[in-house]
RNA sequence: GUGGGUAUAGCGUAGCUGGUUAACGCGUCAGUUUGUGGCACUGAAGACCGUCGGUUCGAAUCCGACUAUCCACCCCA
């Protein structure tokens, strides 16, 4: 019988690094309900419509990188991000009466048919973020605010972040206006992609890599001189709101969002230790979307995190954020009678919220230290034939080996409880 | 979608100027005399050498295609 494979760019989550998950997922759920940020789970596909109109049916992630579900007659696509569908969400639950803003989190997966690479999966996983009805820079400082904190918990180093603002629809007209005019005579240096994206969106060009495009970039126009009053102001106050905040950025005009839905301010958290893909959280405003989506005009903004690339920069970074899982006291059964009464008492401990295990697998006592010295056992103790006549065992400190005698009896539990916090408290 | 690299036991590797039972380290399992782990030693299990086809008397070793994987472009988290 043939093996069958995990489909590419998919990933088993192992044991090894499930803790990891865990944590950092646990850290990001504290972390926003700091800011008040509450959580909210969607469904994993959508009907197909709500990307094509949220994300934009222009964007490379709705032509080309969807999965498509098909059931009967009925079309729908797994999740491309995160931000479609909570909106949706949103607005189908009426939650747009609740108090404003809203806050809310997830912390889903997402799918998109791109070809594998350093931190780029066909299903990955996002943290975001999304706050609702401020059109205030405060809120667009919150938000960064948030994503920062999040990096700063979790030790991250070497992440840089970047800010743009690339407008309203009114100040964006006049910009591509301006970028066309500047490229044009420009036109047969550029690259391939870039003598189309002159034609579709002039703006995309600012983020091509090639050298000779580069070179013309350089002294292109920028949006942040063609943007309108009310943006301009929005983002000056955003930045004096980031100076007042402590928080380090760097304005770079060259961000440009693939997804349509973004307006004004747009940001994200850069590293150079993953690879190509450094692109660890990106987010921004998108006071166009809710509108565009049936619902009515409202201001809103968000990010998504990559958690993959969070993992992988922090690996590559030398960090850990686990511990393996290990075990509290392994008992070491010598005898059927011993066995049973190992069986009892593991049970027991457990009830305590003590970790404890003991074999199943009939092995000899040497066979049994060697495992619990393997699964990190904290403590053992041997109990056979000797140990169940005189009802009393010996604990051994599997770390400095010194060994304490225990009564096998009702009061077992507590005693180890009591040894055991003892080990803990010597050691801090 | 486009380029380039790689593909040998669970993991990491050697072998790759073609020639009998494919090697090593780690890991796993058992044991080193009868009741105590970490070290050391002994042994065992585990690989149709990614798949299919070609060249050849003979291929892990040469060639081709496919697949997977990695890196980069693109795009994005």
């Amino acid at each position: 019988m043939e093996l069958l494979r995990r489909p590419n760019g998919t990933e088993d989550i192992l044991p090894s690094v499930s803790r990891d998950w865990q944590v950092l997922e646990g850290m990001l759920r504290e972390t926003a309900g700091s800011f008040g940020f509450s959580e909210m789970r969607i469904p994993t596909f959508e009907q197909t419509e709500l990307f094509e109109r949220g994300v934009g049916e222009t964007t490379d992630v709705v032509q080309k990188e969807m999965y498509a579900v098909v059931a009967g007659n009925d079309r729908f696509t797994l999740r491309p991000e995160g931000t479609a569908g909570t909106i949706r969400a949103i607005l189908q639950n009426g939650m747009l009466n609740e108090a404003l803003p809203l806050r809310v989190y997830y912390i889903l997966s997402c799918f998109r048919h791109e070809k594998p690479q350093a931190g780029r999966l066909r299903e990955f996983h996002q943290f975001g973020v999304e706050m609702i009805g401020s059109p205030q820079p405060s809120a667009d400082a919150e938000v960064i605010s948030l994503a920062g904190r999040i990096l700063e918990r979790l030790g991250v180093k070497n992440t840089q972040l970047h800010i743009n603002s690339i407008g309203c629809p009114t100040c964006r007209k006049a910009y591509h206006t301006a970028l066309k005019a500047y490229f044009e005579p420009h036109r047969a240096e550029l690259c391939e992609t870039c003598q189309e994206r002159l034609n579709k969106n002039p703006m995309r060009l600012l983020d091509c890599k090639s050298p000779e495009c580069q070179a013309i970039n350089k002294d292109a126009p920028m949006i942040t001189d063609y943007l309108c009053e009310s943006c301009s102001e929005h983002f000056e106050k955003l930045k004096a709101n980031l100076t007042m905040l402590n928080i380090d950025y760097t304005v770079d005009p060259k961000i440009v969002r693939g997804l349509d839905y973004y307006t004004k301010t747009v940001f994200e958290f850069v590293t150079t230790d993953i690879g190509a893909q450094g692109t660890v959280c990106g987010g921004g405003r998108y006071d166009g979307l809710i509108g565009q989506l049936g619902g009515p005009e409202t201001s809103a903004l968000g990010f998504g995190m990559g958690l993959e690339r969070l993992l992988l920069t922090l690996k590559n970074q030398g960090m850990t954020l686990s511990q393996p899982q290990g075990c509290d006291l392994y008992l070491v059964p010598m005898g059927d009678a011993a066995a049973d009464l190992c069986l009892q008492l593991t049970a027991a401990l457990r009830k305590e919220g003590i970790s404890a295990q003991t074999d199943v697998m009939g092995r000899s006592l040497r066979a049994q230290m060697k495992y619990a010295d393997k699964i990190g056992a904290r403590f053992t103790a041997v109990i056979g034939d000797n140990e169940l006549e005189q009802g009393e065992a010996a604990l051994k400190n599997m770390q400095s080996g010194e060994k304490l005698t225990v009564k096998l009896d009702d009061s077992f539990t507590e005693h180890f409880s009591a040894i055991e916090i003892a080990d803990r408290l010597s050691k801090d």
